[in-house]
DNA sequence: AGCACGCCGACT
DNA sequence: GTCGGCGTGCTC
């Protein structure tokens, strides 16, 4: 019989049923002998060997059947789409507590109540014990409620020990709260979603910010989730924020079960038994989530579809998004893609047929759309242009806040010598050192390598070494320096180390004061910030001319992001966009306001391009400390694809040529249809694993790649 | 990935 | 004379 052993081989191990013993069903966690070691693998299929010569049997079966066949075979069919080696199935299915060879442990009550023993017992002398009992008087209470409350996990198993309190079947109900009234077009979605009642229908709900996108979710998981059923919600990392989680709850009245990297090995385990055992019924959680097993699924959302961070970029690299479309698929549920600014993949799956548009397009409440505006920043010298000075203190002194937005770190990309030309560069990395002025310091933003700044110019000793352009740092200090009565926040992750700081600053905005935000990435998503009425793009440009061809996508969704956070209140906001190519046709089309009309545009050009999604794209990516072993690998490897019918091209440096020491190349190999490339590809994947070249590189495969 | 085997350099 | 460097090979 097959089984997946988690060693990066692309292939599966054949044993022999334990000694006497019946196969172990398919899903079954065993302990497998491997070479020295003894691992824990999964059971992946009962076929007969395939293989001559002496198999050794499973040495101990530790849970049979512990995951049903189907979510097995999903997993399966990921490994071969998705080029990773079989053996990563144990990581994606299995959590970390169950990768070691300890027994599957049954998961702790949920819940408890008192016994009659508990209601009469004499408890003057153990105080704590009676206060936990005065606690469950009413009803029960779940294990979380009292461990937030305070009592230790030693009281409570105490208490049980000595017969006061027995575990509890029945969940504390909550009361799932009302909410607002649906729109016209909220409530259309809402009816389309639940017509796909318990049978498979994929839907993208395109809805700008502020229509309501999550009281559709939460509309449609009420009526879906019945009695038994269970709603998988999948975020992409920063979607993960407690304001989420805690309003499923409440609207749901089900506790929201989460599951991302940050648990600790207990919580995910908990989880996970919760998923399998149906008792969790609403879970949110990142990508990983979508191999949680679940005893009856209702519904799949998953929100910000869009978000790259859905796809893995490491070791099993699948999309989240996608897997989880097969996975509702698999479970006969509805499944619900949400994103203001919805895939280009995904709106070619509307265009074929696969999936359904549901369209919010207007905002919910009383906001209003902002007013967009594109400001010519030719002939400007700093990085802020006189138009953009003069909105925002237009903005602050009519009591409003604003929001900058600018993708780069630290106080300038790049430190340069006035008189040679000379600029810091890394020395393990093709790219700038950033000049942080917050500590002094040179620093790679691709390895993290930090260092002094020179005095003066290694190149031609002259002193004159000059901050070019400007980060977040920069403009921190010159808006300051402009608005010297008015707080400027700065949003980056050099400022806001935990998340708890990110928290705190957005409870002291949302208190309304009139300031300025000026931050990366962190302060684009999704944060609610009603009192924003100026909200701007700073850094256009280099959108506009990459070498890679989602850069405009990304682009288009950053600035599609930064519009929704203006004008969310019932005032009217304002939305700029600076930009040294003002007539550029892209923005020209962005400034229509509507994201689909932009994305359509590009997607033709994708089609005339034949770049995916109109085709499909796998990529060979090959690394080494030189730049020959690498070339020579992919070189090889071309030849192998080549000759198996594949459309292959390169090796071609990756845009990112070298990175922490390593020089890295990249083949591609396309074809128009998906399932074909991806098929040839793992079948020629152990040809390229056996060349001798390929033991000097680090290399590996990548279907449906993101980056270049 | 791990883990072993194997054949060459500076050390108790 | 050994400890240990990482090249090479193998794992059902």
């Amino acid at each position: 019989m097959q089984v997946a052993v988690p060693v990066p081989l692309p292939q599966l191990f054949d044993y022999l049923p334990p000694a006497g013993e019946a196969p172990p069903a398919v899903g079954s966690r065993v302990l497998v002998p491997f070479g020295r070691r003894r691992l824990v693998g999964l059971v992946v299929s009962q076929d007969p060997a395939s293989l001559e010569g002496a198999l050794k049997p499973i040495e101990d079966v530790l849970d049979q059947g512990l995951l049903t066949p189907e979510l097995v075979e999903l997993a399966r069919w990921c490994a071969r789409y998705y080029l990773f080696p079989p053996g990563e199935l144990v990581n994606l299915l299995l959590p970390t507590a169950l990768r070691r060879s300890q027994p599957f442990r049954p998961a702790a009550p949920e819940a408890w109540r008192l016994t009659a023993a508990g209601l009469q017992a004499d408890l003057e002398r153990a105080p704590r014990q009676a206060e936990l009992r005065e606690q469950l008087l009413g009803a029960p209470r779940s294990r979380e409620q009292l461990l937030e409350q305070g009592f230790r996990p030693e009281l409570i198993r105490r208490m049980h020990q000595s017969g006061l309190i027995e575990a509890s079947e029945q969940q504390p109900e909550l009361r799932p709260e009302p909410g607002p009234a649906l729109n016209d077009e909220q409530r259309e979605a809402v009816v389309r979603l639940l017509a796909a009642r318990r049978r498979f229908a994929a839907f993208v709900l395109a809805g700008v910010t502020g229509s309501g996108k999550t009281e559709v979710y939460l509309r449609a998981a009420r009526a879906l989730m019945g009695r038994r059923g269970q709603v998988l919600v999948i975020v992409p990392e920063i979607g993960l924020t407690p304001q989420l989680v805690r309003r499923f709850e409440r609207r749901l009245g089900q506790r929201a079960w989460t599951y991302h990297s940050d648990l600790s090995e207990g919580e995910r385990l908990a989880c996970w038994q919760a998923a399998r055992s149906g008792r969790a019924r609403l879970i949110i959680g990142t990508r990983s989530a979508v191999f949680l097993p679940l005893k009856q699924a209702a519904l799949i959302v998953v929100d910000e579809e869009h978000d790259s961070s859905l796809k893995q970029q490491d070791g099993a690299r699948y999309h989240g998004r996608d897997v989880a479309v097969l996975r509702a698929q698999r479970e006969q549920v509805p499944i619900v893609l949400g994103s203001a600014t919805p895939a280009l993949e995904s709106l070619n799956n509307i265009d074929q047929g696969r999936y359904r548009l549901l369209r919010l397009r207007r905002r919910a409440g009383q906001a209003q759309e902002p007013r967009w505006r594109v400001l010519d920043q030719r002939g400007q010298t700093g990085p802020l242009s006189d138009a953009l000075l003069g909105l925002i203190r237009k903005h602050l002194m009519a009591g409003g806040q604003v929001l900058l937005y600018r993708n780069r770190r630290g106080f300038a990309p790049v430190l340069m010598c006035k008189a040679c030309g000379w600029s810091a560069e890394c020395t393990r990395c093709s790219a700038h050192l950033t000049w942080h002025q917050v500590g002094e310091r040179l620093q790679c933003h691709h390895c993290g390598a930090v260092q002094r700044p020179p005095r003066r110019c290694p190149e031609c000793g002259d002193p004159g070494l000059v901050p070019l352009g400007a980060g977040t740092e920069r403009l921190e200090a010159l808006l300051n320096e402009q608005f010297p009565d008015t707080p400027v926040h700065r949003v980056d992750r050099d400022r806001l180390t935990g998340k708890h700081d990110f928290e705190t600053l957005l409870e002291t905005v949302r208190d309304g004061r009139p300031c300025i935000l000026v931050g990366t990435q962190m302060l684009a998503k999704g944060h609610h910030l009603p009192g924003v009425t100026l909200a701007a793009v700073l850094d256009v440009d280099q959108g506009l001319f990459s070498a890679d061809f989602r850069a405009p996508e990304r682009l288009g969704q950053a600035i599609y992001q930064v519009a929704g956070r203006a004008g969310r209140a019932d005032r009217e906001g304002e939305f700029v966009l600076q930009t040294h190519h003002p007539e550029h046709l892209l923005l020209e089309l962005l400034g229509r306001g509507d994201y689909l009309l932009f994305a359509r545009q590009l997607l033709e050009e994708r089609r005339a391009a034949a770049l995916p999604p109109a085709s499909g794209l796998a990529l060979l990516r090959a690394e080494s400390q030189q730049t020959e072993p690498a070339r020579r690998f992919l070189r090889r490897a071309a030849d192998i694809l080549q000759g198996s019918g594949l459309n292959v091209s390169g090796p071609v440096p990756a845009i990112m040529t070298r990175r922490a020491g390593f020089w890295r190349y990249q083949l591609w190999v396309q074809s128009a249809e998906r399932a074909r490339l991806a098929n040839v590809m793992a079948g020629q994947l152990s040809q390229l694993q056996a060349l001798p070249e390929a033991r000097r590189v680090r290399w590996h495969a990548d279907m449906d790649p993101l980056d270049f």
